[in-house]
DNA sequence: TTTTTATCGTGAATTTATTCACAATAAGAA
DNA sequence: TTCTTATTGTGAATAAATTCACGATAAAAA
């Protein structure tokens, strides 16, 4: 039986035009602005760090091959305003999209699956730097559990209830095998998680109220092993496979 | 000074229309196409297991919570038929799917970086799903040298040139820091790779025959973030921050 | 001070992506 | 066999995203 579900990654449109907290009319907020907004942030630190305090629309644009009315248009969207002749303020702009994003709010998280991407996760710096504060380590293996991953000691996925209760978690970042994904996401469903960060390479089934983002690496492996397919850069044909 | 440069995951306009295998015309394929087929294959995967012979558009199309025309014009755009009444060979399907996205072509591959993304990378079964066959992994930390990842040895970067060229290297997979990215991939650009599979969190500048692929984890947690905040799941808020 | 210039901000135009509407057709029922 | 129905395939309509065109403005030059 499949419940209603969304997923996050798409479909923002209903998040409209507003004044900005600078009182600036904003555009309307996109999905792809949403999606760029993140990467503006990373060179924008570079360039601090580089004592920059200036950066035309036209240098950021510069980086992801797009117009530089699409970086004016996304900086106006998230409220934020520039000085002509000069640019946006680097750390200006940074603040402004670190706000927007809600990376000075705390999220409590957990992590599900101790194996090499879930302990690799755990000491991911991208997870404080937004706000996300991990606060145990699961995974349903008894050989896993009790062993140390970054700064945790693995607990039993049987303790889940106990834990997710007494530091109401917002966040469960799924790093186990597709077969056990959607039983998992099920469970910690039902305890109240609010949003799921999913790196099972599987669609999982959520309902309404609890927001789910996908990573999927075989979207990435798909784009290059086409390109080098359309710009012939492969080397010898293969057989054909069948369906594990 | 910086060079041209492209990422992949934008514009693949230029692509159009052309007759598909089974001599079906077939639609434009576009970016957001490409996104989706991979995704489809992964649902047919899971349906052949069941023992499905057929699937019908709007059922895929419910996973992504997109229309079924969309699926159809996806499907359309591999150039796949489906029959009236009945829907999609699932099998049929997943091999033109296969067949589109080059996954029947081998390159060879070498990974960057034996940290613990990395190590997780060398045993992510969907690299030799998509014909990508990993021959090498390297690292500069000489207390990694020697040691042992998934079946590979760690080598030292400096021993790059001489495997990338005995082995005619396609693809490099980079698990790098951010801020050696640049600098690693201009030296196997220099070595003759032709694609670029970028997990450190920036923008790497290559030539424009090189294709880069950048796996952004910040893009995924900004989402995430930023849901978080518009549907007022945060907890506490917290001070400010200054770059690091 | 006045002029020049680089850059922003934004409405209009264009291009790309999605959805609608419906004809065509294969499978199954009558 | 004929009728009904579920589903595909696709042109047209709509919506979303990007780019164009240009006025406004702050900084620097004259």
């Amino acid at each position: 039986m499949r419940l209603t579900f969304r997923l996050v990654c798409t479909r923002v449109s209903c998040i409209r035009s507003r004044k900005g907290e600078s009182g600036i009319p904003t555009a309307k907020l996109t999905e792809q602005t949403l999606r760029r907004i993140p990467l503006y942030r990373q060179i924008l630190l570079d360039l601090e760090v580089q004592g920059k305090d200036f950066v035309s629309s036209a240098y950021l644009a510069n980086f992801f091959m797009i117009d530089d009315t699409q970086v004016r248009k996304d900086v106006s969207a998230i409220g934020y305003a520039g000085k002509p002749k000069s640019g946006y303020n680097t750390t200006g702009l940074r603040q402004a999209i670190e706000v927007f994003l809600g990376m000075n709010y705390e999220n409590t998280a957990i992590l599900i699956g101790a194996g090499k991407l879930g302990s690799a996760l755990v000491e991911y710096p991208g997870l404080s730097e937004y706000g996300i504060k991990l606060v145990g380590v699961f995974d349903s293996d008894p050989d896993k559990v009790g062993k140390l991953v970054g700064d945790f000691s693995v607990l039993p996925v049987e303790s889940l209830p106990r834990v997710t209760r007494s530091y109401d978690i917002g966040i469960a970042i799924l790093t186990i095998p597709k077969s056990v994904a959607q039983e998992v996401a099920d469970m910690i469903v039902e305890l109240g998680i609010r949003a799921i960060w999913n790196f099972a390479p599987t669609q999982i089934a959520v309902p309404e109220n609890v927001i789910i983002r996908n990573e999927n690496m075989a979207v990435g492996l798909a784009m290059l092993s086409h390109y080098l397919k359309v710009h012939n850069l492969t080397k010898s044909p293969l057989g054909e496979r069948k369906p594990g």
